[in-house]
DNA sequence: CAAGCGTGGCC
DNA sequence: TGGCCAAGCTT
């Protein structure tokens, strides 16, 4: 057989058949029903491309539906705040894309409509290149390419490339395009045959309609595309969350800073805990925590967050009127904010505690110093998790 | 430009 | 069950 070298070749046979392949499979085997579908209304697209960024598609649809049908325009996304539209992105994470889907939005808006080029989409906060590929390509038929993680590993097993540069694939991506008609089609089989026949593990080659052009599956080297980067280790952080209720049955929230995770969200106060510090908190609470939660393990792509929810009563004295990033809120109002999934699960446990039922385990304090030293004393030997 | 940025699901 | 992944972008 015909050896290709690691690089990609123009000429080879798998160039010329790569996207009629595609297209066949694409109509008869390929996704048409998803809600972002049936559609070339830019907005509708772009509000998809956007959720789906390192999100998967089932996790995306309820939130796409319910986004929709509170922002049903760019002009309605756009006249919104900011708060209105985290609360709708609460839980999905990345909160940074609902931020710039706003104040692109607001851009949009003001000139008067959506860019009409690849280059243009560019210049908007959230879009990418690729995010700027398939607007174009599914909203306007533009002979514009993609690539994503599901292209990356088709492109990588079909063209045996073994550790591509970016700006390699990206020539890889464009040179396998299609007629501008058939654009769509092609984009959205990439996104496809990723997701239902060119998975990462135990890919279903019997079934694949590239299987006869793909050098990594006639060299039976599937398992070693795309070979996978290392990645770094997570960073352990300790904080105390607290839980500060007051007799009006409110709780004390405070949003978190414009930059960092969960960015711009409301979330409880915090106290960072670690070996070097006092475990003390900042907010001149006098009276004793009465209640421990269970720990919370929240596991970011780089930090590993151990929260401990405590919970205080607030001495009736108490006020925190001069830093405008607290406030107090009954549990059902906050059911509208804009909350990271772990502290919207909280919440049922705050209402079980709202009538001083409390639930929690109560706690000495003797016996919260007992815990806080267990937490930081050394689960550390971070060099146990290497392999 | 490498690092920062969420979350749920899967095996 | 824990490590890994998913329609990437920003700084």
């Amino acid at each position: 057989m015909e050896q290709y070298s690691n690089r990609f070749d123009p000429a080879c046979p798998a160039t010329h058949s790569f996207a009629l392949l595609l297209n066949v499979w694409q109509r008869q085997y390929g996704r048409h029903t998803l809600p972002w579908q049936g559609t070339q209304d830019p907005y509708l697209i772009w509000v998809s491309e956007i959720m789906l960024q390192q999100t998967q598609v089932r996790t995306v649809i309820p939130y796409y539906q319910r986004f929709l049908s509170t922002f049903p325009t760019v002009e309605t996304l756009a006249q919104s705040s900011l708060d209105q539209v985290l609360s709708h992105w609460s839980g999905l994470g990345y909160y940074a894309r609902a931020r710039h889907l706003h104040r692109a939005a607001q851009l949009i808006s003001a000139n008067g409509g959506f860019p009409r080029t690849v280059a243009d989409l560019c210049t908007l906060p959230g879009i990418g290149r690729s995010t700027a590929g398939a607007i174009a390509a599914f909203a306007y038929g533009d002979r514009a390419a993609i690539l994503d993680g599901n292209v990356k590993r088709i492109l990588c097993r079909v063209f045996a490339l073994t550790s591509p540069a970016e700006e390699e694939l990206w020539q890889v991506a464009d040179a396998l395009l299609p007629d501008s008609e058939n654009i769509a089609t092609y984009t959205q089989g990439l996104m496809d045959l990723g997701t239902l026949r060119c998975l990462r593990n135990r890919p279903l080659c019997s079934d694949c309609p590239l299987a006869g052009i793909c050098q990594a599956h006639q060299t039976e080297t599937i398992a070693q595309y795309p070979s996978r980067p290392k990645r770094p280790q997570r960073q352990v952080r300790h904080s105390r969350l607290l839980l500060i209720d007051n007799a009006q049955g409110q709780w004390l929230m405070q949003r978190k800073p414009p930059t960092g995770i969960w960015a711009g969200l409301w979330s409880f106060p915090e106290e960072t805990l670690s070996p070097d510090l006092p475990s003390s908190h900042s907010l001149g609470l006098d009276g004793e925590p009465h209640t421990m939660l269970s720990p919370i393990r929240h596991l970011l792509t780089h930090v590993e967050w151990h929260l401990y929810p405590i919970m205080f009563h607030s001495a009736d004295s108490l006020e925190f009127p001069a830093d405008p990033s607290y406030g107090w809120f009954t549990t059902e109002s906050m059911e509208q904010l804009a909350l990271p999934a772990p502290i919207r699960r909280l919440l049922p446990q705050l209402t079980m505690n709202d009538a001083r039922t409390l639930q929690g385990e109560k706690m000495t304090s003797q016996g919260f110093s007992e815990i806080h030293r267990t937490m930081l004393t050394p689960c550390t030997t971070d060099g146990d998790r290497q392999r």
